[in-house]
DNA sequence: ACAGAAATTTATCGCTTGTCAAAATACATA
DNA sequence: TATGTATTTTGACAAGCGATAAATTTCTGT
């Protein structure tokens, strides 16, 4: 917006302005996925990021836009954890590759809390957020993920559910993530502990696809 | 608090009173599952109750007060839906027991979304709320669910997951209904139906007891 | 150095929030 | 029918909300 008008390059590159964007939007990501939409002020976020008052309406025009700003980043973030593990297992057999999927998921969830907390707050009621992120974002993840599981389905062992509940169990399986505080208060233990990502990551995959090797145990990376 | 006094019956037993109590209820427990706490405030509770300004107060004391008397009732359909399952289900084979408990559960986590939808809500960061639901209600219900597990798991066919990791996956079964709204613009279809709902019974019974028969197809009601 | 735009700061608006307080009504017992 | 309490109604308060606008500072290109 400032630094490439055109013949010149005129800017170092990181404005002022940048880093209160970048700011901006890092505290309300996480405020939109601990508070969610409503509950969350623009006077909190301005806060949290450390910048002044009426900051967030300049840069980003309101409330609703700078939170698609937020979503965007995020979905941004996921898709630099995602997209790689989508084109490495392109060749890869069908069923290997959903297990091959799911761990990468399992793992990318934990590492991103946040997009299963926002999707449980939006997933819930109709309204503009839903549809906006629904055709933006979750669709496209969502129709990669059940193909995915439906070339796997094509003879061979995967269990026979429907896709639509494959995406569900698979999605689902982050609120262990999402609900960390509540796993904590439960069993006394963390977890986004490595252990303890491994050991759902695999015991995941181990259950959509069918197989029934002892699985867990933890600390065992696989092969990804 | 109106109706038995002492010596005399003197009410019906159905006094208005009570009548905007069990409104209050009915819509705070809709609200609060729908927007979360924060973001449902006091006059909207009454204007959907269709009582006057300010009777949410009067009647229990405030809005933190309100609020647990919510989850209790809450909770208490829930446990009239599971209570009579862990009863029938107590001398069945644990294996066997287990496939019978997450039925149920599934079930009625579709019959009470509102459930997973505060769960999910509360479930993320640290506070009163979460506390007192963990301590009140979650932690009984934890300690149960994993007590069935552990005892079908020694010398049976489950499969070796940690415990924890069951629970979370059952739980997290009531994505699908708590995140209708989205499954249907994903789907095109009603999360509620009931060949949906017992396909994600089904589906989630066989995956989580090692059963890798066809499964689903929905519409085969099991024996319960 | 200067002009103009970009970015930050300060002030204010109408509206909603949860809660307290008091007035008005309904109702059960004597 | 009278009395006292339970319940409903109305009014008001300080605090926080998202947004707009203007004043001020900082930066950039010439």
């Amino acid at each position: 917006m400032a630094a490439n008008l055109g013949h010149v390059a005129v800017n170092d590159g990181r404005g002022k302005a940048e880093k209160t964007r970048d700011a901006l939007l890092g505290a309300g990501i996480q405020l939109f996925s601990e508070q969610g939409y409503d509950a969350t002020s623009t006077r909190q976020v301005e806060a949290l990021a450390g910048v002044q008052r009426n900051l967030m309406t300049y840069h980003f025009g309101g409330k609703e836009e700078f939170w698609k700003a937020c979503m965007t980043e995020l979905n941004g973030q996921m898709a630099a954890l995602l997209a790689p593990a989508f084109d490495q297992s392109k060749d890869i057999e069908p069923g290997e590759r959903v297990r091959f999927l799911i761990r990468r998921y399992v793992r990318a969830s934990a590492a991103l809390p946040q997009i299963a907390r926002i999707m449980f707050d939006e997933g819930r009621s109709e309204g503009w957020r839903l549809e906006w992120l629904v055709e933006n974002y979750i669709r496209p993840f969502y129709a990669a993920m059940t193909q995915a599981f439906e070339d796997g389905l094509q003879g061979h062992s995967l269990p026979n559910i429907p896709p639509a509940n494959f995406y569900y169990f698979v999605t689902g399986s982050g609120a262990m993530f999402s609900m960390a505080a509540e796993f904590t208060l439960l069993t006394g233990r963390d977890a986004f502990d490595e252990a303890m990502v491994d050991a759902q990551a695999e015991s995941m995959a181990n259950l959509l696809t069918g197989n029934t090797a002892p699985a867990v145990a933890a600390g065992e990376p696989a092969n990804d």
